[in-house]
DNA sequence: AGCACGCCGACT
DNA sequence: GTCGGCGTGCTC
């Protein structure tokens, strides 16, 4: 009789051990009796009997975890401060007795064979190329327009001529349409979209294809990263300094440096894109330039102060307007208003269960938070005071939309943020009747800032960048700064263009508007005098209950327990930004250390259990 | 005192 | 994850 450990897959749950007749392997697939039910695990080691009574494992599977895949999952389960259990449900396993990471079918799959034209590389693109092809990693640092993916599309074209398979990532899933259409054209059915929103029956479909051969590119959302891709040759991870490639869920993993750790693990190569660069790759990876197109599309930047829908905003919209032109307009915040605030007491109007403000939505009648999305009728008398009515504050996209229609006649506006693209086809459909000229104005959040192409823009409106300047966060400067040039970089990709930001700042963004590297040395200087990443490991650790007297506690006592390691620094602890969500209150306890082994050691020395590790955060409210 | 609900820990 | 034990708090 053999003895193994296992972990279950897609739980919490321990290690636990069970027996067989036969002799597995680690990182076989079976199934288990827990409890009345069976569940799914995966062996880690053959261990002697033990003194507790074992169940038997009722089947052994076809699907089977590579020794890579395992210990990347180590990795990850240690660095970012999950089970293994969640960190191994992440990857997809090979099937069929295929041996571990080889497959079945080496090389030239008839599948695989480019289908469209090689996409014709101007001599600016084929010396990126060519210095791409000669790094293990890199960091390929271009201007929106500067024709990144023709890159993209020459390198995954190389990578099939040499019998390999690459996987490419973007921030988002609502940008893989757009991508799949420029892809089928080159690769066709050898390139597949993946990404948590395909169908169950749809991704069996594809793996069936990656085993066989015929799908030698997967492409797409985080996902896309764990799919099990044999004689995997090349990641690419586009728009790399995007905060959605880091997980907010357990595995709180960043998809770009588990990219980075892939490619080491199974010699593939990895390059990073984006027209903004993190600090971070900037500072860590080689760097290759794609220079500006010869043909340069103009952008003449203007900066006007306010904080709403002024006069000269509806100004330059109607005259764009007029002149038969399209625009685009851009504030981060969603519905009528981001808050409902009392004039007399000056209080915001709060959630019951989030300590944030409720935002107004007059086209669903309601308040909702976007917290908790709890949603209650529009209040008009404050609930401290009693005083009425409630101002609103914080124009929001809803609202900036019933101004501009009212004010401009016959314009018609397309609504672009998560109230109003919930499906992918609402997404598509927006695209369209924008593309096709039949709307006007395309109006949004920060979803704006994404990918998209909207190739006749010719006037760019910017509001709301101070509020995120002047958030708490050491990377508040780094936001604004890439916002606005990725939302510029939307526009005038074929015309002339008007950029209008609204700023009470404008000299700090003027500084950067035309060399984004400037940019990222000085505040690269800045990030190294203050001791921020990536000059120094950051974790945050996150303490959320019902009580709050106990989470305070919990907070105290885990700080008790780090002060005891001189290596790492305590940067502050007390009540999270919000402080309150779901109905439970949080708190946070920042650290810090010159390098991230004495910081994962002091962390891996707390119990865990009622609270949440998140290793180079990005979130910190 | 009896019962319902929700939290927490064990499961091999 | 899912199940059951147990503690808290409400009602009869």
């Amino acid at each position: 009789m053999h003895y193994y450990e296992v972990f279950l897959l897609r739980s919490s749950a321990p290690c636990l051990t069970y027996h067989a007749d036969g002799v597995l392997y680690a990182g076989s697939v079976v199934s288990v009796p827990l409890k009345n039910s069976l569940k799914e695990a995966v062996i880690v080691a053959e261990v002697q009997k033990p003194d507790f009574k074992t169940a038997e494992i009722s089947t052994v599977t076809d699907k089977r975890y590579s020794a890579k895949q395992m210990e990347m999952a180590k990795f990850i389960s240690e660095y970012y401060f999950s089970s293994f259990s969640e960190a191994i449900s992440l990857f997809i396993p090979y099937r069929r007795g295929a041996p571990c990471g080889y497959p079945k079918r080496r090389g030239c799959a008839d599948g695989g064979q480019p289908q469209g034209i090689a996409p014709t590389l101007t001599t600016i693109q084929q010396n990126a190329y060519t210095q791409l092809l000669q790094k293990e990693k890199a960091l390929l640092f271009g201007v929106t327009g500067a024709g990144k993916t023709e890159i993209f599309i020459a390198l995954m074209a190389k990578m099939l001529e040499e019998g390999k398979t690459s996987i490419f990532l973007m921030p988002e899933i609502s940008l893989t349409p757009q991508m799949e259409k420029r892809l089928k054209v080159y690769f066709g059915d050898a390139v597949a979209m993946w990404h948590s929103r395909i169908t169950r029956k749809k991704k069996e479909q594809i793996l069936e294809a990656i085993e066989d051969g015929r799908v030698r590119i997967v492409a797409g959302a985080r996902s896309a990263l764990f799919t099990p891709l044999p004689d995997l040759g090349l990641i690419i991870v586009d728009e790399e300094h995007d905060d959605s490639y880091k997980a907010q869920t357990r595995p709180r993993y960043h998809a770009r440096d588990v990219a980075v750790l892939m490619g080491q693990k199974l010699g593939a190569k990895v390059v990073l894109a984006s027209a903004t660069p993190s600090m971070t790759s900037y500072a860590k990876y080689d760097v290759v330039k794609l220079e500006k197109p010869f043909i340069e599309t103009k952008k003449q930047y203007r900066f006007i102060a306010g904080d709403s829908i002024s006069q000269p905003i509806l100004n330059a919209l109607e005259r764009n307007f007029s002149s038969g032109h399209q625009s685009l307009l851009f504030l981060p915040t969603r519905g009528n208003f981001k808050y409902l605030y009392c004039e007399r007491c000056g209080k915001t109007h709060l959630c019951p269960f989030c300590s944030v403000g409720m935002a107004l939505h007059r086209k669903y009648r309601h308040l909702k938070c976007h917290y908790c999305n709890y949603t209650e009728p529009i209040q008009d008398t404050c609930q401290h005071c009693g005083h009425t009515p409630l101002k609103s504050e914080r124009m929001g996209t809803q609202e900036a939309i019933e101004v501009i229609t009212s004010a401009i006649a016959g314009i018609k506006v397309e609504q672009f943020d998560r109230d109003s693209i919930t499906t992918s086809k609402k997404l598509k459909d927006a695209l369209k009747r924008f593309e096709s000229g039949a709307s006007h104005l395309i109006l949004g959040t920060q979803m704006l800032s994404k990918g998209h192409d909207y190739a006749n823009i010719t006037l760019s409106v910017i509001m709301g960048l101070d509020h995120i300047l002047g958030l708490a966060d050491y990377r508040a400067r780094e936001r604004a700064m890439s916002l606005l040039l990725q939302i510029a970089g939307r526009s005038g990709r074929a015309k002339e263009a008007e950029v209008l930001v609204q700023t009470n700042d404008p000299d700090f963004f003027r500084t950067y508007l035309h060399d984004y590297e400037v940019f990222i040395k000085d505040e690269l200087a800045f990030l190294e005098m203050a001791q921020y990443p990536p000059f120094v490991s950051l974790a945050r650790i996150l303490i959320a209950h019902k009580d709050e007297a106990k989470a305070g506690k919990i907070t105290l006592d885990t700080v008790t327990k780090l002060k005891v390691f001189e290596e790492i620094e305590i940067v502050g602890h007390g009540k999270a930004p919000v402080e309150r969500i779901a109905d439970k209150f949080r708190f946070q306890i920042l650290l810090k250390a010159k390098n991230r082994v004495p910081l994962l050691k002091a962390l891996h020395s707390v119990d865990c259990r009622e609270i949440e590790i998140d290793m180079d955060p990005v979130e910190f409210s």
